[in-house]
DNA sequence: GTCATAATTTGCTACAGATCAAAGTCGAGA
DNA sequence: TCTCGACTTTGATCTGTAGCAAATTATGAC
């Protein structure tokens, strides 16, 4: 059994509604690893041995198509809930996820799922609802994709990493995670010749501040006026 | 209480693992209603009241930008239930549904899902594998609109199409609901022009039939090579 | 500190697809 | 059968973004 931050526990209290002596129980049964930055948790459509909470780190997800084209789906930080696939009725895992920064995670074998979700309804009512959300994402995102312009989805990924992994600064807010401009185009669909491009045009408009693999919002106010709908 | 369909009946136990006498109990609670072509079950935003199992017909699913884009999300026909927002932990409608044929459609009151859930483990682990295949085709849309260009994606639009409402017929496949060049623009991102030019094209070399409101696709392998990745 | 590598920027060109405009066609209802 | 309106097709033009190429700059390893 690991050492396990009392505030992170109360989190994993809040998913799964399980009171604190079963989760520490739970927890007994957890597996705590250390995964270095690039290093994959999984991979798409191996099959899905174990879940996984993040303590501490980044990763995003990624779906490869056959033609060898990448595309990041989400990004997850600390605290949160991942590769649960039974949740979705799988059995493989449906994407790839890969840290972005050092990470430590907890992990659980797959049939621990079941068992959670029967000692406590909450967990795998919890469950269901964080999938809705993701469902609900995903189409925002389908919907942003259709009607938006790259500089637009560009503005919203851009937003989403700041709520993220925004981390406050005297000039603004710094996305305190390594993001290249390929990642961000992977994010939007589109080329790092054309985010590197948006960027400087911010940039020089005093919206961002950037630099390699570094990424500062000045003016967020602006930022959201390009990613919402500029009626 | 409806007479339905026993073929049905066998759907809807397949789906919610609820054995016979308990269905036909929760058939008496449900209310049987016919919406014309163009009608809508409910909208975005709405609170969620009650849930739906299509009986006969076809709708689609589309939300709407603040700019007054729409993009049709997906199809349900016969025996999709549809509707389900407390499945993904939301009270309001997520989206619009329209009619898109005359429609039969049974519905509940939203509090008996609950009691569904409860009565039957099985219906709660079914709505969420549901919810998850949902996901999973969200995020093949997502793929699909971030790697591919305008002509594959019509052609698996087609194809989707032609899976959910395709009829046989003595050349091909009849798309068999009335579906608008404007309508399978907003399924996959683009412009009805850009659609009819497409179409068009498919038309001289074979590929499909097209007409005011109707498509037939008389060589479904080549409109799949399309669709799929052409190495 | 220096080098080697990877990330980024930027200019130029090409084109898919949007936009604008107009004509054509089918079908439902009078 | 005729008419009106909705849908569709097609042409012409414009433009956002991709694709290619090359220069520049940061960063980490040694």
């Amino acid at each position: 059994m690991q050492k396990v931050n009392p505030l992170l526990l109360r989190d994993l209290k809040a998913f799964s509604g399980i009171e604190l002596p079963v989760l520490e129980t739970m927890l007994a049964t957890s597996k705590s690893a250390f995964y270095a930055k690039g290093e994959t948790f999984f991979r798409e459509g191996e099959v899905a041995a174990r879940f996984f909470v993040m303590l501490d780190g980044f990763l995003h997800v990624v779906r490869t198509t056959p033609a060898g084209e990448q595309v990041i789906m989400r990004h997850f930080g600390t605290g949160e809930i991942f590769g649960m696939a039974p949740a979705i009725g799988r059995d493989t895992y449906p994407a790839t996820s890969v840290a972005i920064s050092d990470c430590v995670a907890l992990s659980w074998p797959m049939k621990y799922w079941q068992e959670f979700c029967e000692i406590t309804p909450q967990f795998q009512k919890n469950a269901l609802s964080a999938v809705g959300e993701r469902l609900q994402g995903s189409q925002d995102r389908i919907v942003e994709m259709a009607t938006e312009r790259v500089e637009n989805r560009v503005a919203k990924a851009l937003v989403r990493l700041v709520e993220q992994a925004g981390k406050p600064t005297p000039q603004g807010t710094l996305i305190d995670v390594a993001v290249t401009r390929q990642d961000i185009a992977e994010m939007t669909g589109t080329t790092l010749h054309t985010v590197s491009r948006i960027f400087s045009a911010w940039s020089s408009k005093g919206i961002v501040e950037v630099g390699r693999k570094k990424i500062e919002v000045l003016s967020s106010s602006r930022l959201s006026d390009i990613a919402g709908e500029q009626v």
